[in-house]
DNA sequence: CTCCTTGCAAATTGTTTGCATACCT
DNA sequence: AGGTATGCAAACAATTTGCAAGGAG
């Protein structure tokens, strides 16, 4: 149901740019659903979709998530291990919207999800002085875990 | 003046660590300094130490970077153009720290800093509640500018 | 029937690595 | 002297692109 509900949208809008529905299409939206919250590499979901529709080409996996980050329908976060990351985007989380904010470890680089979300006023801040209509945001602390901190230093 | 109390704090961390003082690793410093809050990439720090040292490799200057930020002097940001960037670290920046607060266009891709800090009691708490020890944080809105907006969409 | 899209492979680009030589300490 | 650092070129990995063939509207 809720499944049904964002891939109709992706249809809605390919359709208003006249562009295709295609399996491929879909399919990768779909694999991007079903592991909200998975920060995925493109391989990740390339090997997902291969699963379903082995025939897919990386690169096709590639030119869609472009697609479907253009399209505000997927969000894309870098974690800084030298890929880009999607996942689906907050606004279709059932529940509130985590947006990327993450715990990075310089020692280990553990990442670790981190919640809440403070920064509604903020952006609302932003808008109010700037003029910059703010759609997400993503947070990153640098810094050293629990665990590193016991090893020493 | 500042300049120098840098690059003492450098060469005494390199021989804290049994490292060398070398040329190289002053020059890479001493260019991040002259460019504070200048977002550069390697071939940036390339370029510019070139000027005064035409020897230097591309290699060098990205593992004396890596190198830097390892020792915290340097901070490391992405503006999701696909290379990593860095610039003096906010320790060494006479005015206030203004950790790498930007929005990012979507439409055109312009990247505006932005200044203020209201994350210090977010990291705080972060470090109340999961033992993480924050060292610095990155944020980034993502949206669309004034101008695009009024261009329409 | 006309473009848009795809798969494949080749090309790019940012970054890293191996190695012999050069340089700090 | 002894190990670290450097420059160069080759190696890599993620992503992009060209192009002929396939597929949606």
């Amino acid at each position: 149901m809720e499944q049904k509900k964002t891939e109709e949208l992706l249809k809605e809008r390919l359709r208003e740019k006249g562009l295709k529905v295609t399996r491929q299409r879909i399919l990768v939206l779909s694999v991007l659903e079903q592991n909200a919250g998975r920060h995925m590499t493109a391989e990740d979901v390339y090997d997902l979709v291969s699963e379903d529709y082995p025939e897919i080409g990386l690169a096709t996996v590639y030119r869609t998530l472009q697609l479907l980050w253009d399209m505000q329908l997927v969000d894309r976060i870098s974690l800084d291990d030298g890929c880009v990351r999607y996942e689906i985007g907050h606004l279709f989380k059932g529940d509130a919207k985590h947006n990327h904010h993450h715990l990075i470890c310089r020692i280990c680089n553990k990442v670790i999800p981190f919640g809440g979300d403070l920064l509604d006023e903020l952006e609302q801040q932003i808008e109010d002085e700037t003029g910059f209509h703010v759609l997400d945001h993503e947070l990153k602390f640098y810094g050293v875990c629990r665990e590193c901190l016991k090893k020493g230093r």
